[in-house]
DNA sequence: GCCTCCCATAAGTAATGCCAATGACAACGC
DNA sequence: GCGTTGTCATTGGCATTACTTATGGGAGGC
């Protein structure tokens, strides 16, 4: 088998006309290159070398040899050399999943900060509500998931992936304009909303709902359901219901006619990051879960995912 | 440090999803496998796999020096044929050097002879005579020299040099139209001549000429050296002098009006081909002496190095 | 639930590659 | 002429490497 240090040596020896000194250049002894000549040779089945005491040259067979090899070398030098552009992240790709209310807030602030740092590194972005867009990253789509989970239903923890938690979102009570509860600056309390006729979100967010109710000790009148936050927005303003709505989607759209109050006992969805334990090591990846982290940390230090709208 | 091996086994790994089917299908086991590609990771510094059990890719560093890898394989194929072809004389060039007199005759014979069994084998040739031609079969600018040596004086063999004897080159007596000796059908004895003007050829054979010359019993009278042949067999045509002319030579060129005789004691010039110990394991060139033996042996059967011309 | 497939790890063994020392050979200088 | 210096080849010993078998853990499928 043709080696790679033969190559190297092969491309000494061209250059020195000397066994002796290409060893003494690649840093092992004359008897190595010897051997190592001698075991290209055997390899290849031919002669390589012509043996002239201080004027070592090549057999044809070297020649042609000799030229594959720097083709050889200078490509494996490159492959080398983007690969530590990979490393230092001056040059990669991430590939993220996300909600959108994510997309539109935390997300962008904690690309930015990797862009400025490291401008080589680029992202890409798809829209993907959990379940889904962690199978993109268990098929190998995505580097980065960014999820979220309800405390209840006790959500099982996705299996074999690594869960980074970012911060907590509290849902906030949604009310049309002149509804009896709106402007209460005291938390609304679950048990108030037993009459309520109910907007529901995804089938996460309606799951949740229902489970916030029950422990509130009723069954929540959900009189429509839809993934489409804008669409719950406009149905709470059109007083068709009330609704919860996370405060990271409320910090990212205009609010309408809309009026919000908070909830007691708050219910709370945790928005985390997900990648793969060997992703993790990936140096851009790492560098980009850390931004996510240390964004999610100024978040929560401004008080919380967007801080409580005021209505308007 | 990057191997070959650990390049095939990344190609081998991306293709079949897998380390173990990997491993499978390149003969070893599975834990080889995993520690290859774990040098592999450590040599660059980077994850290069994803190992999704049943599902293993690769990271962007590996998909990557993948690229990198395909291209320096299929290079290596590619040297590795090439090399074949020039073992198995399917192509490459055999370089001779030789003196102009066998450059007419044994040589195309034995090229052809080469080259009706191996088409793809080229040759070149530069005239040199032997003094040179062995410089140049030293410092590497040719593989094959074709020489020839005399018995008297007694040349020292080359060093280093691997001497192949192909056949004997008897000189004769060339005399102008009408010379005393002309016609004669024994051999004319040295002693004969001691009375004659010489026209003597190179350097060494003016030595050689000198020195039969001496055996006999006198010494030359050297009216003219040149190692233009042609302008001896004039100068002989002219009636300028004698001179020692080889039979291998007199068969390749027109004789014009000169007579040819028998010399006694036959002064007999080696023709041998050289070459050094590491060229001769060269097929072409192997290939090559072979052919020059092979065709010296049937100029011996036919009766050696050019019939005894017949004048006219 | 068990079973199967995949990968990682550990320990033992075989092979490989390197070094130091020595030998042979040719070239250079005195 | 002969020693000296350079080259490369060879040998024996040692250290490292790289493979093997055996075992364990984790995920997915029936």
């Amino acid at each position: 088998m043709i080696e790679i240090r033969h190559l190297q040596l092969l491309q000494k020896v061209a250059a020195t006309g000397s066994l002796s000194a290409a060893a003494r250049e690649l840093g092992f002894s004359q008897p190595a290159a010897s051997q190592q000549m001698r075991a290209l040779e055997r390899s290849v089945r031919t002669p390589i070398l012509l043996r002239n005491p201080g004027n070592t040259t090549l057999t044809e067979a070297g020649e042609i040899l000799l030229q594959h090899a720097e083709e050889v070398l200078a490509r494996l030098a490159l492959a080398k050399k983007e690969i530590a552009a990979i490393t230092n992240l001056e040059s990669g790709t991430v590939r993220l999943a996300s909600f959108p209310s994510s997309s539109a807030t935390i997300l962008p602030r904690a690309l930015s900060m990797v862009s400025q740092q490291h401008p080589g590194v680029h992202f890409t972005l798809v829209e993907a509500e959990p379940p889904e867009s962690l199978s993109l990253l268990r098929q190998g789509s995505c580097e980065i998931v960014i999820g979220y989970t309800y405390r209840r239903p006790l959500e099982t923890e996705p299996q074999g992936l690594l869960r980074i938690p970012l911060c907590d979102d509290p849902l906030h009570l949604a009310l049309p304009r002149g509804h009896r509860l709106a402007g209460k600056t005291q938390p609304v309390s679950m048990n108030q909303l037993r009459r309520e006729r109910w907007i529901a979100g995804c089938p996460r967010c309606r799951r949740q709902l229902v489970e916030t109710c029950q422990d509130a000790g009723f069954e929540p009148d959900i009189a429509f359901s839809t993934d489409d936050y804008l669409a719950v927005r406009s149905l709470v303003s059109e007083g068709f219901g009330v609704a919860l709505l996370s405060g990271l989607m409320l910090s990212s759209v205009r609010l309408g006619t809309l009026e919000l109050c908070a909830v007691k006992p708050a219910p709370v969805r945790a928005i985390s990051a997900y990648t793969t334990p060997a992703l993790a090591k990936v140096p851009a990846v790492r560098a980009t879960l850390e931004a996510l982290a240390t964004i999610s940390r100024k978040l929560r230090a401004e008080g919380g995912p967007g801080p409580l709208p005021v209505s308007g």
